[in-house]
DNA sequence: CCGCCGACTGTAATGCCGTTACAATCTGGG
DNA sequence: CCCAGATTGTAACGGCATTACAGTCGGCGG
């Protein structure tokens, strides 16, 4: 296209590529092909595909914009943060994905940490339950999403049914009701995080 | 080896390599060759790999034992089984790894579903904010150990640093020597399982 | 202007993977 | 004993990441 190419051109096509058709659909033939250029010359730029998607996570870092929290107390100023981290997961599906599977979530979300760390700190929490309590809200945070977009990717007909009492009588209609049904993940979420948030500013 | 090829041995040794080299070792080449056997036997008895990977995820519900709450209150109880799950995922890491990537988590554990339903019920949770913390709770100790397993498979030596406060002063020593280190997240589980399931019982 | 060297790109191969068309074999029932 | 269906093997296809090797291009010293 125009002119030479350079490692940037690589990485932005290779951002496209994932955004639009998955991690799955990012291979070096489909990129080089996309930038209607030979193979060997990826590799020359970008090295091989890890370096590739050490280059991906990188970008998602910068694409995570840092928080800002929202509300007056600690508690809403930390409720904020979460969803925003939620925010940010759901708008980079995939390539948080990526950073995922690389064990760079951590490094990904060092802002969100942060801030984090410096609610639970406004909110008198010091030493070691201020690091415990950190490290448990971004893990509360990111293991949802991520389980979360792994159910999003599965299609629905292809899940298994949830029988949960196997013709016993269920012990509550509702529930049992609700139960039965795929778990509304992001309302697990809502309804969960503000206790999750009560329980840690008791540490 | 002995006599005849089954589905079951198929299966069997399919479980047998995932379990010692992990998903990534398993293709069906290396299950033929550990076989002896050729690769069309394979795809004859079990179709092709996303079926044998279906049933190595029927496997995986069948290896994970009924759990057994221990405990007078519900909040031990719902502590012991979400200890149990936990258990239970690191036993199975790589199998359940599969379900993961296959949505089919819940199918796995519907009877600790179901056993953590109870506990709420007899806690005194009806209707749908029973079935909110079910599937909280649930979603809290798969979304932890999902995201742990991740950490797990990735080497120390290539993640990327922790670099919290960046030349700024940090603002508690001993919560930012803790912060610094690689999170645990056994005990970031142990810390904020009791806070969160406080915290679900007062939905 | 020539030639050269390093940056860059293409051709074609290697060795994995899942999958399958086809032929050969083996086994139980008539 | 012989046939049909069950089971297995040979060999291929296309796609994947990667790389050895051979070029091409641009600028710079002579």
């Amino acid at each position: 296209m125009a002119g030479r190419l350079t490692r940037e051109r690589v990485i932005d096509t290779a951002v496209t590529i994932v955004e639009s058709e998955g991690l799955d659909g990012l291979s070096m033939r489909a990129l080089c092909q996309k930038l209607g250029v030979s193979v060997t010359s990826i590799y020359w730029h970008v090295g091989n595909k890890d370096a590739l998607l050490d280059a991906l996570v990188e970008r998602t870092q910068a694409a995570v914009v840092a928080v800002e929290p929202r509300g007056t107390t600690p508690r809403q100023r930390l409720r904020s943060i979460a969803l925003s981290m939620l925010t940010a997961i759901e708008e980079h599906r995939e390539l948080i994905g990526i950073a995922h599977r690389r064990g760079a979530v951590a490094y990904v979300f060092a802002p969100a940490r942060r801030a984090v760390a410096i609610e639970f700190h406004a909110a008198g929490l010091r030493g070691a339950p201020l690091a415990d309590a950190t490290n448990a809200l971004l893990q509360f945070v990111v293991g949802f999403s991520l389980t979360e977009s792994i159910v999003a990717r599965t299609p629905s007909g292809e899940r298994h049914p949830l029988e949960l009492w196997e013709g016993e009588a269920p012990i509550d209609e509702v529930a049992a009701r609700r139960l039965a049904l795929e778990p509304d993940l992001r309302r697990a979420f809502e309804v969960s995080l503000d206790a999750f948030i009560v329980g840690l500013l008791a540490l």
